[in-house]
DNA sequence: AGCCAGGACGGTA
DNA sequence: TACCGTCATGGC
C-alpha cells in the first residue's frame, strides 16, 4: 500500500505566504488544473532556466515535468506541472494527494501562477529591449522566460542571506543542508519530496544549531532573526506591500539585520515582483555585463546605472533576463 | 595554491 | 557620505 509518509514535526502552523487564486484564468475540473498563459511564454524557456539550478532540492525536474510538493494550509499536494502546447500549464496532483477543497486547489494554481510570474505583460519590456544594448540579445534567445520567482517570503529571504557571499554551488548545499535537517518531507512512489522549514521552526533554534551545517555564525544570526520577525507576524508580504512604494519597501528590509540592499532588491524583485526592483550589487550581473561588453574588468556602479537608465519599472526583468548568460 | 563567490556589518575619517 | 577590515567557507 502506498501512503504519503510525513515527518513527525508537521504541528507546524506556518502557512506559506502565497495568494489564494490565481488572477489569471483557469480551470479546475476536480483532478486536474489548467493556467492559461500568456503568448510571451515559452514553457522550455523556463523549464531550461530551473534546470540549471544544481543541487535544487525543493523540486525535480523528469522528462520535460516538474515535480513539487506545495504545503497549502494542513495539506501538502504533490504536483507535476506541464505544457502539452506552450500556451498553456497543467497541474496534475500526485498519488492520493488531490486536494478534495476546491479552495486548496485555486491556492495550488495561485502558487504556480505567482511562481512563473503569468500575470506581467512582457510587450513592453521586449518593446523597449529591442534597441537595448545589453537587452536586445537576451530577449530574443530566452523569449518566454519570466521571472520565475519565489513565492514564500520566508523562503525568498533564507534564500538571499545563504547566498550572500558564496558562490552558488556552496549556496545550493547550503539550502539542502538546512531543508534536509529542519524542513519536512512527504515521501511517495520512493520519491522524497521536501519542504522548506517554517519561520517557527527556524525561529526556535540557536545559532549553533545552524553553525553545523557550515553556515557563518552571522548568517546563521540572521536567519534566526528574519524567521522571529515572520513568525512573530511583523514581517509579510502584505506589509511590505503596504508601503506602496518601492523605496520604502526596500528601506524596511534594509532595517532589518543582515538585510542589505543587495538582499533586499532581491527579495524585492523574486518574491514581491517589485518591476523595478535592481540588485545593482550582484556579481551575477557584473559579469554578465562584463561578458557582453567583453570587457576585462567588472563594470562600476556609474556604468551600470548608464547601461540601464532606460530600464525604468523593467529593471528586475532586464537582471533576470541577463542571469540567464551565466550558465 | 590562491582567488573568488548572486554581501553585510561595524568602525573610522 | 565614503571607505575599509572582517567575517568564514567551499568551489574551481
Amino acid at each position: 500500500m502506498k501512503r504519503n509518509t510525513i515527518n513527525p514535526q508537521w504541528d507546524d502552523p506556518y502557512l506559506i505566504d502565497v495568494p489564494s487564486l490565481p488572477q489569471g484564468s483557469w480551470e479546475d475540473n476536480g483532478q486536474q488544473l489548467k493556467l492559461s498563459v500568456p503568448k510571451e511564454f515559452s514553457f522550455s524557456e523556463n523549464m531550461k532556466y530551473l534546470s540549471n539550478a544544481p543541487n535544487e532540492c525543493l523540486f525535480h525536474i523528469k522528462d520535460h515535468r516538474i515535480y513539487k510538493a506545495v504545503p497549502i494550509g494542513q495539506e501538502t499536494p504533490i504536483i507535476e506541472i506541464s505544457a502539452e502546447h506552450e500556451n498553456v500549464i497543467t497541474i496534475r496532483f500526485f498519488g492520493n494527494t488531490t486536494p478534495s477543497r476546491q479552495e486548496v486547489r485555486a491556492a495550488v494554481a495561485g502558487y504556480v501562477s505567482e511562481w512563473f510570474d503569468l500575470e506581467t505583460d512582457l510587450r513592453p519590456f521586449y518593446d523597449l529591449a529591442k534597441n537595448d544594448l545589453l537587452l536586445h540579445r537576451a530577449v530574443s534567445e530566452f523569449y518566454g522566460l519570466r521571472n520565475v520567482g519565489i513565492p514564500d517570503l520566508f523562503e525568498a529571504l533564507c534564500w538571499g542571506i545563504i547566498g550572500q557571499q558564496i558562490n552558488l554551488a556552496f549556496a545550493y548545499t547550503l539550502k539542502r543542508r538546512l531543508v534536509e535537517n529542519f524542513g519536512r518531507s512527504v515521501e511517495l512512489d520512493g520519491e522524497q519530496y521536501w519542504i522548506f522549514p517554517s519561520p517557527h521552526k527556524i525561529a526556535a533554534l540557536a545559532v549553533s544549531d545552524l553553525a553545523v551545517l557550515q553556515m557563518t555564525t552571522k548568517k546563521s544570526e540572521y536567519l534566526i532573526g528574519v524567521a522571529q520577525l515572520i513568525a512573530e507576524g511583523k514581517l509579510t508580504k502584505k506589509r511590505l506591500l503596504a508601503t506602496g512604494d518601492y523605496k520604502k519597501a526596500e528601506k524596511m528590509l534594509v532595517s532589518i539585520r543582515g538585510i542589505g540592499p543587495w538582499t533586499a532588491n532581491y527579495v524585492l524583485m523574486r518574491c514581491l515582483r517589485i518591476p523595478s526592483a535592481f540588485p545593482i550589487d550582484d556579481v551575477g550581473l557584473h559579469n554578465a555585463i562584463k561578458h557582453l561588453m567583453g570587457t576585462e574588468q567588472k563594470p562600476t556602479k556609474e556604468e551600470i546605472l548608464q547601461l540601464s537608465s532606460t530600464w525604468t519599472n523593467w529593471e528586475s526583468y532586464a537582471t533576470f533576463y541577463l542571469w540567464r548568460f551565466l550558465y
